[in-house]
DNA sequence: AATCTAAACTAACGGTTGTTAGTTTAGATT
DNA sequence: AATCTAAACTAACAACCGTTAGTTTAGATT
């Protein structure tokens, strides 16, 4: 099937515009344009604009999922699961950092899957929750507030979207490093 | 002049509507009808939806660079300039996570102010990144790369509006505090 | 009582939206 | 040579978009 190929073009075409203007304000015009063909044509090869977005981001979200049920089955100790979620986090955003974008703003437009959405998005939450809380029982993790801790670590992971792009001179690896050390140990000396 | 009461009813309304769906994704008939009127009535308050917007954006744009000003000009040390830097953006987003959330999703919708904005967001990135380099050069933070600290830093400081409305019940002071201690000495025990 | 005015209204505009229906084109398969 | 099919096309649709023009309403000011 070649209709595959063109429209694995298509939405990586979409996903480079949503991200530059979001969901709501990239016709099937500007898509088509994009495309170098007529905006009735996109017809042959995807169902709707919405599923489009569906498709951009339920994938993300799934593999996300995958990936942190996989550490949560490892024996790492917590600050090394913490360690490999940021990994996991540069790993799928280098991949596809403009799909990133729509997975962070434009997910309310989602409608079918939007529920579906919201059920692994707050799975994983409340898992990386749980290891932030594991390892302050472990005492490996300072008895601050869980919350404040998830969600910086948590805001610095789902910008990276906006960053890796224009940093592409520095690698996957080092990055994840480094991304570790300030999250993890902070900035002061 | 009441005008300018409703003016600012129409902006707050306007403000809630732009974080649930963004910008592009709200008419000018669902402001309306939020409002309790009709969308032509809009018109005798405001000029235009991009007016609207402009207004949301630019004055919290000006709000941060003039708090960045008073740092600057202060003597604090350089770890005092970013937790003074923390307590601004606590702040400024208590009193409306919902501009917030345009400032950080919709800016490149303003069209005759959008050069104006990016002046004034490249030269605040500029002089936070100055703050983090003078607190290398004085030794009182980790010789590390102060790119990404910038960039960790900010992107939990930008995401406050997403965080900020879901929990009321923490004080300000304290949550300034608290993610002062996580950005500045990280989660490692 | 007459006048003014802020703020709502109705009606309509030209343009754009996502999408469908039916047709043409050109290369691959029989 | 005849047939099939993927993928483009043209034309059109009903709905919706931001906005303007002109009118009505009701309370305040003269």
């Amino acid at each position: 099937m070649k209709k595959e190929n063109r429209k694995e073009e298509i939405i990586l075409t979409a996903t480079k515009l949503f991200k530059k203007k979001g969901y709501s304000a990239v016709t099937m015009r500007d898509l088509a344009k994009e495309m170098g063909i007529k905006a009735a044509s996109l017809y042959n090869h995807i169902k709707s604009k919405q599923d489009i977005l569906t498709n951009i981001i339920i994938s993300l979200a799934e593999e996300f999922t995958s990936e942190m049920n996989d550490i949560l089955n490892s024996d790492l100790n917590s600050i090394d699961k913490l360690n490999k979620i940021i990994a996991v986090h540069v790993k799928i955003t280098s991949n596809n950092p403009n799909g990133m974008a729509s997975l962070n703003n434009d997910w309310m437009h989602l409608e079918e899957k939007l529920d579906y959405y919201l059920t692994l998005r707050t799975k994983y939450e409340d898992d990386f929750r749980e290891i932030i809380k594991q390892g302050i029982s472990s005492n490996e993790i300072i008895d601050s507030n869980p919350e404040i801790m998830l969600f910086s670590m948590l805001s610095t992971l789902r910008s990276l979207y906006l960053w890796i792009p224009k940093k592409e001179d520095i690698n996957p690896t080092e990055l994840a490093n480094n991304l570790g050390l300030v999250l993890i140990n902070g900035v002061k000396k």
